[in-house]
DNA sequence: TCATAACTGAAAACGGTTTCCATTTTCTCT
DNA sequence: AGAGAAAATGGAAACCGTTTTCAGTTATGA
């Protein structure tokens, strides 16, 4: 059978991801919220535990790559909250999240669903406007913050 | 009277910007849609006339600064679209904007009020969330571009 | 008018991301 | 298994928007 490399992707999907973007997916799955390319990087390496080990974990060149192919596939989700810096997280194959980001614990909090999923149809409607991608991210306090009941310090983002 | 500086800014706002902040605020208010500094920069070396006057517009640095002080004093809103760069434009004191991107033409289309200030208690009661700030920007094909009768293709943000 | 605070701009630093390119790994077909 | 092609990789450099630094200028208030 000939078939190319991109081809046989595009068919098996996430069975033949490269090595470095299996490595980027499953570091992904195992971290607690969204991570930066650079958080990324930084577990990789701790997880691995002699320093040869280490030297085996991806590059930031190829974990840009990787985030970038997942992305594409649908399996990772790119969030931006308006600096600089990409956060990145598993979704459900073609699913996408929106967030609560507490200003003080910094932590968030996935939305149970889609906000804006109702609305599109109303913007259709009064603006003649199709949408098909958006950018959701709310701020805010979470419940213990306001509380003053959050013990938990740990910057997880 | 003693008064320093800053405080009278707080007490007078908008008249006694600096003169970079003030040069900064009519160019944005003079500009058909949402400019990033270096537009800005761009724009405001054009729009005058000589040489010597070119050199008056102020520098890159004194923008970024203007932007700054005018988005706290809140008669400008900093618009993200999720890539690197930053937009600014003009809005009514204290309010925002949220907008309709056509990936097509670029032009962006001014939401009539923002979607957000209803769900927004929704979410306390369901998250216990306190929402303060939010991020939304909407993007796909506006109908001229949809039904192909768009002839501009200026590319205006 | 003098002293101080505010403002400005050029250049350098910065931080996240992308590109370049030479090397290594993996795949495919015999 | 082996040869040749395609894909993947990583370090260094480039990139790009933004911020900082610092030295000089301008405005303000007593």
């Amino acid at each position: 059978m000939i078939r190319t490399k991109l081809e046989s992707r595009l068919v098996g999907a996430r069975k033949n991801l490269p090595k470095g973007a299996k490595a980027v997916l499953e570091a992904l799955q195992k971290a607690p919220g969204m991570l930066s390319a650079r958080d990324l990087s930084f577990r990789m390496k701790l997880s691995h535990h002699t320093k040869e080990e280490q030297s085996k974990s991806p590059g930031l060149t190829t974990i840009y790559r990787s985030l970038e192919l997942l992305t594409r596939q649908g399996l990772v989700q790119a969030v931006s909250f308006g600096d600089q810096e990409k956060r990145y997280e598993v979704v459900e194959p073609g699913c996408h999240n929106h967030h609560l980001v507490c200003k003080s614990c910094k932590k968030s909090i996935k939305l149970r669903e889609c906000l804006l999923a109702s609305l599109e149809e109303t913007i259709k409607r009064d603006y003649g406007f199709s949408v098909s991608e958006h950018l959701l991210e709310l701020f805010g306090t979470c419940q213990s913050c306001e509380l003053g009941t959050n013990l938990d310090n740990t910057d997880r983002r």
